[in-house]
DNA sequence: TTTCAAATCGTCTGAAACAGATGATTGGAA
DNA sequence: TTCCAATCATCTGTTTCAGACGATTTGAAA
């Protein structure tokens, strides 16, 4: 077994591969573009060399076209499905990391304008209905798909989390409304 | 004005020593560790890179000592002070991003073994509960020093989300005590 | 049936982020 | 006074990243 380390991006890889079958890097951005790329942003570029690197370590198979668009499909082998089986069955010590410029900016409203807050957190008002609207319509369409209800779980996380910065943010605005950001 | 790109890294630096007024890098490091670093890790190599790159863009001044830890001081300008407050004052329409290694694993839940998935839960449920002692303790203590409680407003924010992530890990660890993630 | 604009698909580049090793300085306990 | 642990700073090689670029394909209008 190889001594390398795997990053996230490989076991996103790894797994989404796992799960749809045979797929090409742009079926891999597109799929994770509506899936784990709505918490978790992987840039595309990645999604094409990393599985190169894959394939070299053995994790993957790969299958060219030999014209056109020179597609390369990948298949998992039997050591990427056991990497990805320990991973997955392997503890996570490390807390998320909630990557959010409003937060930082917010943070730093010694700094700002009274109304600059305002309107921060009116945004994320905003920004947060919206993506809940998102969320639930996915839910309605997909959630009782028994096919992919699975792959819908994590979706409750994603509103719950999106309920609570949405709580945050309203309850913030009428705070600055009564001027607790001003001088 | 310059027409380089600022990253959140930049202003980051920017806004510490603007808040704290001068600083060393390791300050840097210290009181984002304590604060922002909570939901955002900043690796404490660009706390040394960074400032030199904003004092070449004379955003920042330095002064440096001769001897010893040849440790270099760095003070805002007023170039960076307005850079700064644009900053604050444009709108994000970016959304956060919840980088979040359990969700992914989640996600892939149906590669995994429904043991996997109970102790993934019980993990996280044990995690959330820890951080949010961790947040309650540090609102107990510095939350009502008015000198700083401006600086704790976040802090909020992460305890909503803190709470909204125990809330679903525990239904979650209840639906798979139930069995829903067998074969 | 040609044509041409939009969508799809893949690669490349340079810059920034990153983990973690290394090394120097310092304070204070033994 | 020595010596260990904490503090402080830099360096290295790798990975991530944004976004530009270019090639292929599709299909609708001409």
């Amino acid at each position: 077994m190889s001594t390398v380390r795997l990053s996230t991006t490989s076991y996103v890889v790894l797994g989404m591969i796992a799960m749809r079958g045979p797929s090409t890097s742009y079926d891999l951005k597109r799929a994770i573009g509506h899936s784990v790329g709505y918490f978790w942003h992987f840039p595309h570029a990645q999604l094409y060399s990393e599985p190169k690197r894959l394939e070299q370590l053995g994790l993957l198979e790969v299958e060219e076209e030999d014209d056109g668009r020179r597609r390369r499909t990948y298949t998992i082998t039997d050591t990427g499905l056991s990497a990805l089986r320990s991973w997955l069955a392997e503890p996570t010590d490390q807390h998320y990391e909630l990557r959010d410029i409003a937060e930082i900016k917010l943070f730093f409203n010694e700094l700002a304008e009274p109304d600059d807050i305002k309107r921060l957190a009116q945004d994320q008002i905003k920004q947060h209905q919206d993506r809940i609207a998102e969320y639930e319509q996915m839910q309605e369409r997909f959630g009782h798909e028994s096919a992919i209800s699975r792959r819908m779980v994590t979706l409750g996380l994603g509103l719950e989390m999106e309920h609570a910065a949405l709580r945050f943010w309203t309850s913030l605005a009428e705070r600055a409304e009564r001027g607790e950001f001003e001088a």
